[in-house]
DNA sequence: TTATCTGCAAACGTTTTGCGATATA
DNA sequence: TATATCGCAAAACGTTTGCAGATAA
């Protein structure tokens, strides 16, 4: 859990290293990755983009993601049914925890499975380059709903 | 592993006991799920129902996964930038392992993650219903012709 | 016989793209 | 100034839906 000053000045410093251009919209777009811990979706990050820049359109939402993603700066969850959520505080992989009825997201803290992850390259022969772990329930909110 | 038979046994014993009927589309789309190992996207699975079995619609084989993940008994691997694929063979949670150059997926023996399900749960207060756990990473075949 | 299931085609939500206009470095 | 990036609107993509007709039980 990086400092979100901190998190955003070193995306900030990697889009420079790689020669991209540091337009107000990248950096709004940055500001709430490096902030948010709700693993916010691409609309999610264009609405909060937008109260403090409303000029800004989805389409470079989404292109600023994509670029973040390819420089392995952002980790993108994908689970059936819905939009795809992001990950930008923490770049490397990690568990998450999943309420499957309010969609809410958590980082967990467990043991790195870097160990299992070499034991599996090793007996398969894959070059693992990531993995990711996630488990599915009801947070207690949820369930006293219920 | 179920043997494929068997495994097609079971789900349309299972689809009998909900009181769901067996058309000959759906008892196509079990086959091609309980023979597969290759964890078939729904368009995959499609073209082989329609080799013996050519007036089925990409409808109809979204309808019967759905029912059928639903029934518990079918898991959907979603993973970013590409389609959802299914295994039903293995309907339990279990780890895979995913070449993100050729989008093959195998499945993985590891020892369960089970125990650490309840420790996660203990922990959180959720009520953990299932996991995933992916390895990305590139395939022997594809590390050759890189 | 009748409720479930089918195929079709249209709708849907998310994401990507092509473009001419704009603004960063 | 040069070119990376922008906003827009249209397209692409996988998936879902509504409905009238067909069919398994």
């Amino acid at each position: 859990m990086a400092e979100p000053q901190a998190r955003l000045d070193e995306l900030i410093a990697r889009l420079r290293e790689r020669g991209g251009r540091l337009t107000p919209q990248r950096v709004a777009v940055l500001k709430v990755l490096a902030t948010s811990d709700q693993h916010p979706s691409a609309e999610q990050i264009y609405e909060h983009v937008k109260a403090d820049f409303p000029m800004t359109s989805l389409a470079t939402v989404y292109k600023t993601l994509a670029l973040l993603v390819e420089m392995g700066e952002l980790l993108e969850i994908r689970f059936c049914g819905d939009s795809t959520r992001y990950d930008g505080r923490i770049a490397h992989s990690h568990p998450h925890l999943i309420c499957v009825k309010c969609k809410k997201i958590k980082d967990l803290e467990l043991a790195p499975l870097n160990p299992l992850s070499k034991e599996v390259a090793e007996r398969t022969g894959y070059c693992i380059l990531r993995y990711r772990l996630d488990f599915f329930g009801i947070c207690p909110e949820c369930q006293e709903e219920e």
